[in-house]
RNA sequence: GCGUCGGUGACAGAGUGGUCAAUUGUACUUGGCUGUAAACCAAGCGGCUUCGGCCUACGGAGGUUCGAAUCCUCCCCGGCGCA
């Protein structure tokens, strides 16, 4: 009997979309699931104690910022949920995103998703990707003055990963094989193979170089993991999906991890946005429909529904923190920010709709100033406000997925929330 | 009263003859943030504008100069010292 295991309650029809439970060591998930980012081992502002009437029901950690700091402690501590205090499900991140926030994406304002192109008619936004490209696919091999020339902490050959520690310039080193073993160190329920995660804006050529190689390095993290008897009793192991915003490079992608014996899927990388929905639903499709599927990294309410349509089962973002935390507040009319002028006698709560510790015991103008005086606590009740607001949208979907009602949900919360 | 130092945009505080509508910080206004190098970053921040400029501004009034926030004179205001 594997440790982590997924029952499904309840398929739309003529969709993907379904609700299910994801089985772990430390409990249960009821899915569509939102996924708490705790990168190093907190949910950035929130104490654990909180996560049950936030609805939190799992985090996921990070192995590249704990194995810097915390990596020991974390471990004799009895794992990354005991030693944050929290009791329930947990996921680490291999450490993959790195390759791409500490490598290509070092030093520059890229997202996950492809930037939209302006005027499509001038050659700027034509050139700034290739440029990106250029600078990312020359080094192969570790070189201390070739990557500080690239301005990068991480560069990438086919045995692994050499970071520089954006913490104290030491160099480390990760390999699927490394990823895994901190990883069970870390001992989160679910664990994720070392991938590449790659920039949007990275060519077909290079996509196709990428997600080959992340295949590789999954055939080794699945094999690292299988291979220690202990963990492999203990914790799951999900693969990832590669291939950027090409649909071919997704469904091959999706075909060699589904082939592989994995205990569930992370879909990675980046999209496009406008046919985020069409390559996901191929990508599942191609993913065997009895094990669990997370979309790494992907959340705005928007993509949540996409994804859950396409058969998505958890999500993990770390914008409602960050957004909480830079006073950006999810509502049910759209986002707004708290900081602005327009909220300073605004009395009545973040979100009219919402039923929040926070919504139930302040206001707006009270967050606003908290804000206004950089005073700690305006950041910490945004971000309590926007994660309870994400697990209550996929907490809803899942209401809404199992009384047969998701589409009306979906449209009513949509144009709500796309109304300003 | 004498002496001395100083009065710069919302505030603090640079500038000390032209490259100054004036560095910088804060404040203010607004954006952005998608597996967290992020309690962060960016833009704007005198008025008008056909976006080429135009007007008004560095306590006030005169003056020197081709040209003054910058030099001179007087006045007003403030700090400090001595009476």
């Amino acid at each position: 009997m594997r440790p982590i295991s997924f029952s499904i309650e309840k398929e739309i029809p003529g969709s993907l979309a379904r609700a299910g439970i994801l089985h772990t060591p430390h409990g249960e998930v009821n899915t569509p699931a939102f996924v708490a980012v705790a990168t190093k081992a907190n949910l950035k502002g929130i104490p654990s104690v909180h996560f049950k009437e936030l609805g939190v029901q799992t985090i996921i950690a990070n192995t590249y910022h704990l194995y810097l700091s915390g990596l020991d402690a974390v471990e004799k501590a009895g794992g990354v949920g005991k030693f944050m205090g929290f009791s329930g499900p947990t996921m680490t991140d291999s450490g993959g995103f790195q390759v791409f926030s500490l490598g290509v994406g070092f030093g520059k304002k890229i997202s996950k998703f492809l930037p939209e192109q302006k005027d499509p008619t001038k050659g700027r936004d034509e050139r700034e990707p290739n440029s990106l490209l250029q600078d990312f696919s020359a080094p192969a091999v570790w070189d201390e003055d070739l990557a500080t020339s690239h301005g990068k902490l991480a560069i990438i050959d086919e045995e692994g990963v050499s970071f520089t520690s954006h913490l104290d310039g030491t160099f480390h080193r990760f390999t699927p094989e490394r990823s895994v073993e901190i990883q069970h160190r870390l001992g989160a329920d679910i664990i994720y193979a070392f991938d590449e995660c790659t920039a949007p804006t990275a060519d077909y050529d290079y996509q196709k170089e990428a997600a080959d190689r992340t295949h590789r390095w999954a055939a080794r993290s699945l094999k690292s993991h299988r291979g220690n008897i202990d963990k492999n009793n203990t914790q799951g192991i999900y693969g990832i999906v590669q291939g950027g915003r090409f649909e071919d490079l997704r469904i091959e992608s999706a075909k060699t991890i589904a082939a592989m014996d994995f205990d569930g899927f992370g879909i990675g990388g980046s999209f496009s946005k406008h046919d985020i929905l069409g390559i996901l639903d191929k990508v599942n499709r191609e993913l065997p429909k009895e094990k669990p599927r997370h979309l790494l990294g992907i959340g705005e309410p928007e993509d949540i529904f996409i994804g859950v349509e396409s058969g998505i089962d958890t999500f993990d973002c770390v914008l409602p923190t960050r957004n909480g935390r830079n006073g950006g507040i999810y509502t049910s009319r759209g986002k707004i920010q708290i900081p602005n002028a327009e909220f300073r006698e605004d009395f009545s709560s973040l979100d009219k709709d919402c039923e929040c510790i926070v919504c139930k015991n302040y206001t707006r103008a009270y967050v606003h100033h908290l804000f206004r005086t950089h005073e700690m606590l305006g950041p910490i009740l945004a971000s309590m406000h926007n994660v309870y607001f994400l697990t209550n949208l996929t907490e809803r979907i899942r209401l809404s997925i199992l009384d047969d009602t998701f589409k009306v949900f979906r449209d009513d919360f949509l144009r709500c929330y796309q109304s300003k």
